[in-house]
DNA sequence: GAATATCTTTGACTTAAGTCAACAAGCCTG
DNA sequence: CAGGCTTGTTGACTTAAGTCAAAGATATTC
């Protein structure tokens, strides 16, 4: 939490109850929220949390990404989640009571909201909605890491690959186009893998017609192609 | 939930307190569970649910143990929890509102609380305590989660194996000597490989002297190389 | 307790993916 | 816009770990 500024921000409720973690909680409970909230800036590339700071708060994301990533003692990094503008993280530390298991930086210069532990389970306990949406989005966080330690043990780099790409383009669904969000090194370590082996796997895809690249936009001409190896995890 | 056979049981409202997920919940609240719970028994290698089934309700372990799993096309498993007496599972989808994302199977002769989702979702609107109780436990899992692709991704196969080591060493306590609780078919699908490497590696700790195997009991001779090689994560 | 099924180990082989190194492109920033 | 830093690509090489196959060792079950 180094190198934040915190900002005089008025209308945080309505844009909290625009969140999917508190969407249909009640004015009055999100007044609560908002006045226990703390806006906050940091720079792209700021640390805004280590594994192993103590967790006492988490944080919603305003504006800009955040990456949750853990670390290898020789600097390898597995991201685990990318935060997007409306999402969550650090929710854990709060609930688990511990301190954080991840790494999280911001992709991008952000602005954040803060949610100070304390306050927050103590507005949780007056509110089981609220309890009940928390329940829900760890839920679906914990869904996804399934899905991801499925793809990582299961599946190879080539099948990842072609998963994140149909997952790209239903969240775009702009037509055969998509556009990876994130640099190849970064999306490397999103897939479990490094720079090299994405290149090359991108590359042989192009090569046999499943994909077309140029720079960061990519185009799917084969998704029946992508589909099936996506499903069965190997080229 | 095949094969299941459903019991008439009583004193469950003390068992169920002494869950870690209904730990510190009051006795009315207790009695309200205990209302709306089914006692089920199933056999060994019974599945309990598979990936895709509604997820109507989840499941306590009360005797015996099941493993939770992903399934690839062509039937590799990836165990992602081996869930023991007192302990959980299923619930992501009764909160996620999904289906269930994995599939159950019992290790052994089980007999399991069922808990369905309706009723259940209706206690926890109306007791934040229990809600908290249950968002301290999907972050601990979610904690666990976010560990093992730490794992899957950063450490070959021998730091994982060294990191379980340790943890059934601390788990069991018992001097340097532990017990593998599961067959190493088993502890390999759960360390996110196959059987042969697992042997193979098994022997290669013994030869270079960290441990000693008889069948499925280790003797930890140098815990201090397999700490290394667990947090290093390659040999 | 014999018969069968399941688990475990070992060997020879293949392969996906990581490492190292060099170079080419971008892209900030001054 | 020029230099430097980060990012992306390609090639040659190494290696961890998967596959296939066969034999031994345990368990289960009838």
């Amino acid at each position: 939490m180094v190198n934040m500024v915190v900002d005089k921000d008025s209308p945080l409720v309505e844009w909290l109850g625009a969140t999917s973690l508190f969407a249909g909680v009640e004015g009055e409970h999100l007044w609560g929220l908002s006045g226990i909230a703390m806006v906050v800036s940091c720079k792209r590339r700021a640390n805004i949390f280590s594994e192993g700071d103590p967790g006492n708060g988490f944080y919603l994301v305003k504006e800009g990404r955040v990456k949750v990533f853990m670390l290898s003692p020789d600097g390898k990094e597995q991201i685990l989640h990318v935060i997007e503008p409306g999402e969550s993280f650090g929710e854990v530390a709060v609930f688990a009571g511990q301190s954080f298991p991840a790494h999280a930086v911001a992709l991008e210069n952000c602005r954040l909201v803060f949610l100070p532990r304390e306050d927050f389970v103590a507005l949780v306990s007056g509110n089981p909605a609220l309890a009940l949406n928390l329940l829900a989005a760890l839920s679906q966080r914990l869904r996804q890491f399934a899905k991801m330690i499925d793809a990582l043990s299961l599946k190879e780099v080539p099948g990842r690959l072609a998963a994140h790409l149909l997952y790209l383009g239903e969240k775009q669904a702009a037509g055969n186009r998509l556009h990876l969000e994130l640099s190849k090194t970064q999306l490397a370590s999103l897939l479990g893998t490094i720079p090299e082996t994405l290149s090359r796997i991108l590359s042989r895809l192009q090569r046999d017609g499943f994909i077309s690249i140029e720079g960061a936009e990519i185009t799917v001409i084969d998704q029946q192609k992508l589909a099936e190896l996506a499903e069965i995890g190997k080229f």
